[in-house]
DNA sequence: AACAAAAATGTGCTCGAACACACTAAAATA
DNA sequence: TATTTTAGTGTGTTCGAGCACATTTTTGTT
């Protein structure tokens, strides 16, 4: 029960060498019928599990792994991701593993070619990407597909059979989280779907959450509320949002689809007359900081930072320990208000 | 940047020879200040970590994990732990690592002891222990101290400086997340905060809980609400909630402090007239069910299956790879509704 | 029966860290 | 000066899996 077996017990009590049972184990062939009795015949009673220490050691191969995402610097979001890539790197340093991080500019599609076309020259072993830009992305599965690089994406969905992984949220779900804790603090009343976004890169993620947090409303027929959708900039929204306030009087909840909700709990602040309910993404410091003031009701927790360090560790321990490569990894669509974000924020 | 530097290649840098080297990285002494200068040299200059898988393959010790926790047959709470410990057994079969888990029976501090017996016969390495009950833990914790047997805690927090590590929920915080939860479902009116349990070994788990409910209304200063505290068992429900609902006729919300809920839902389900909101813990199955039906509004996640995992892959890290234990690990308290609840059962 | 070909089996080396042990050279003692 | 002590250094083995290669056994062919 207890002792871990190795080949070479294996080997004694069925009688034959080490090599034999090896070749037993690895399907190797060149095994007679009886030597392949003996050695199944004493499978079957221990229970033996390869050494994967010993099974690594032989292995000199060092593996390379590169990440390529969005500049934080130019797009703050990306912070945390950058956080779990190092506890990745942290965590395997001691294997034979090289992580890179490669950033490229969340508003350029250009800058993501050519920051592809860097990695690529790394001939690595597998990349993951946040894969912003949809067309380009499958361009560039193509090549690595040819070059047989495994691929991995994070954060945003491409449909692709050249891609082995996705780590992410499902976002219409995280739309609906939203809308039933929209429908748990108001009664009645207009509610506004706000995309602040600087770019139409997330018009895919940002349609799907306000598709789902619509269905809500529209499945539990709650038509004591009506919902508006309101596209934003981080230039116009000195201007757009008044005017957007004075017409729609009766506003009395936002769901912000992306992490920019201190943009808006900002400008509510100064507004001492309005009481709007806030409904946002990410635990980001602004955004946690209005969580606390009261100004923001919930916050919807994507954890990039987990998504980031899974989408590395799941090819570590690919490579490394022969795990499969899970298909699709969904995270827990977190809901955090003033009383539970300590424990999120890390 | 990219090699991974072995002690061989380090001993031919600074022209000694692996032994040397390995004398310096351990601080083994007899070393002579010229070999030491140039082998800190190169170690300088490159970025030397130890292959922890050459290092552990030399390490032919079994380490043995024992696990102590309430047998889940008799109360089904504990069911997720077992789940949490077969994941890490499974994680950790391939090493030398043995993780066994013993039951004892919740009720019984006779059997606490006995059980615990049983494991230190085993003489193992470390074990982890759900510290039901308090005094007697105290007792067999000094048995470890003095064979040397690390101990690790869960769920239960007990003071006390030979224990290495706790990992679990901060109780009093999840008390007021339930309570905001319930002051956003509700305006006005009386909440009953309801023990049900079969013994009074929760007792401070339920206060805690208990205390940071109150403790929410009391610092909002919320005085449309008041407060009740019920405690029930499983066999007197059905005699002493009809009771205590008719004596509270502006009942708004109950609290329950137990992974119990259901069988308050359940009682609720058979009364039409009143609309009662629910906030519980535990996504056990029966509660979902009351999630997915609407009886129960929210339920506290106290992941119990991630705390048990985390008790004992600390542990193995620790063993295994040198890591540092922890001293606390509080997990979120994660809140959950019928919209996001598939993501966190597993 | 003799030999070649093929099949089956065993041996031995590698990976990197760790440590026991052997060895050399310099310092201390007789 | 001869001999012991000790400080310093290097060598060699171990761990278990994996695989190349050597060796043995069996089968097939003339």
């Amino acid at each position: 029960m207890d002792k871990k077996y190795t080949i070479k017990d294996i080997a004694k009590m069925a009688g034959v060498s080490k090599g034999t049972v090896d070749r037993v184990l690895h399907n190797r062939g060149k095994v007679s019928p009886t030597a392949l009795e003996k050695i199944n015949e004493v499978l079957n009673v221990i229970n033996y599990e390869p050494n994967l220490i010993a099974r690594n050691l032989k292995n000199t191969k060092v593996y390379r792994i590169c990440v390529l995402m969005p500049d934080p610097e130019i797009d703050p979001y990306w912070y945390p991701c950058v956080n779990g890539i190092q506890d990745a790197i942290t965590e395997f340093k001691a294997y034979s593993v090289i992580i890179e991080t490669y950033f490229f500019n969340p508003e350029s599609t250009k800058s993501f070619l050519t920051t592809n076309e860097k990695i690529i020259e790394k001939s690595p072993d597998a990349v993951l990407i946040a894969p912003l830009f949809h067309k380009e992305t499958i361009e560039i599965i193509k090549q690595y597909d040819e070059l047989e690089i495994i691929v991995n994406t994070f954060n945003n969905q491409v449909e692709s059979s050249s891609i082995k992984s996705f780590v992410g949220q499902d976002l219409y779900k995280s739309g609906r989280v939203a809308a039933s804790l929209m429908n748990l603090i108001l009664d009645q009343g207009q509610i506004a779907i706000i995309h602040i976004d600087e770019s139409v890169k997330n018009a895919v993620h940002m349609q799907e959450k306000e598709k789902g947090f619509r269905n809500y409303f529209e499945e539990k027929n709650l038509s004591d509320f009506s919902l508006t959708t309101l596209k934003l900039k981080y230039s116009n929204i000195d201007t757009k949002l008044p005017v957007f306030l004075e017409e729609h009087p009766d506003l009395k909840g936002i769901f912000i689809t992306t992490s920019k909700a201190y943009q808006i709990a900002s400008f509510l602040s100064s507004l001492k007359d309005r009481k709007i309910a806030l409904i946002g993404y990410d635990l980001i410091e602004k955004n946690v900081n209005f969580l606390n003031q009261g100004l923001v009701h919930f916050l919807i927790h994507q954890n990039q930072k987990r998504q980031a360090y899974l989408g590395v560790s799941t090819l570590v321990d690919h490579f490394l320990f022969r795990k499969e490569i899970p298909e699709t990894i969904l995270l827990p669509i977190d809901i955090i208000n003033v009383e539970n974000a300590s424990f999120y924020v890390s």
